[in-house]
DNA sequence: ATGGTAGAAGGTCTA
């Protein structure tokens, strides 16, 4: 089973390139991040016709996760728990089971960018990767294949910045957001492109601004966590970075990549 | 130190 993650930085101002990333890549479920329309906006029919099941956390302008499945889903929430104040639609989840096939738990997750950091954007981030955390630790107590994917907002080390200095006061490769993310990892998960591709450099992000991607100044921030039962049926992982570059249609791309796993 | 780009909304914020 193919699982993907993709923010796409607006689903609607995107569609035909990331129609185009489903027909190529077919994950049997993706989960989106920055879709930025309400529920009401998304083309939910560009994929059901493509046989995919539907499932929208949607918010006006900013933020909005989708979770789309080749298979039945159940167990479907929507929104981080653990802070009623917190509107924003960031969390998406469900358990998807195929037929004749153990089921997967799939979170998606659009973790707060921080910036400028310090200040209250940031102390939001820190609070809702804190949050993700507790929410994690409940999830892992199921002790089933789990895979919680999205964009975290953090680089987790040197290794997934193309210049670590230039980035060192930066909310998304400070000290305290690489903890939180570590204390994370260190609940049990498996980070499964570090998995698959060790010591290898594959960014999921280059900034629009001052020729990023021309230059290659990218960062690895897009991740794949697994449960030890999805890190035991892992199979693949991978980075399209060819999402970067011009594609089909006239459509500019994202700033982000998707990123993928297979699972056995 | 500044501004460079992109998107949604709508005359500005977020990234």
């Amino acid at each position: 089973m193919k699982i993907a993650s993709f923010n796409v930085n607006s689903i609607n101002a995107r569609l035909p390139r990331i129609l185009d990333w489903f027909d190529k890549a077919q994950p049997d479920v993706a989960v989106l991040q920055e879709i930025k329309c309400v529920d009401e906006k998304f083309p939910a029919s560009e994929f059901e016709d493509r046989g995919y099941n539907v499932h929208v956390h949607g918010q006006k302008t900013y933020n909005g996760v989708a979770l789309l499945s080749k298979h039945p889903f159940d167990e479907a929430r929507k929104g981080l728990p653990g802070d009623d104040e917190d509107d924003h639609a960031r969390y998406i989840e469900a358990l998807i089971t195929p037929s004749g096939e153990a089921p997967v738990r799939v979170v998606g997750i659009y973790a707060p960018n921080g910036n400028p950091a310090p200040g209250p954007k940031y102390d939001y981030k820190l609070k809702w990767l804190a949050r993700l955390k507790r929410h994690a630790k409940e999830l892992l107590a199921f002790e089933e294949a789990l895979v919680i994917t999205g964009d975290y907002n953090v680089i987790p080390e040197p290794e997934d910045v193309h210049d670590p200095k230039a980035w060192k006061d930066d909310a998304l490769f400070l000290p305290q957001s690489r903890a939180a993310f570590r204390e994370i990892v260190n609940l049990g998960f498996t980070d499964a492109i570090r998995q698959i591709h060790p010591a290898k450099t594959l960014y999921t992000f280059w900034d629009y601004q001052r020729g990023a991607w021309e230059k290659d100044h990218g960062i690895r921030i897009d991740h794949l966590l697994l449960s030890p039962q999805a890190a035991d049926r892992l199979k693949d992982a991978g980075v399209d970075r060819a999402e970067r570059g011009p594609g089909k249609s006239d459509v500019k791309p994202s700033d982000h990549v998707p990123v993928w796993v297979e699972l056995g």
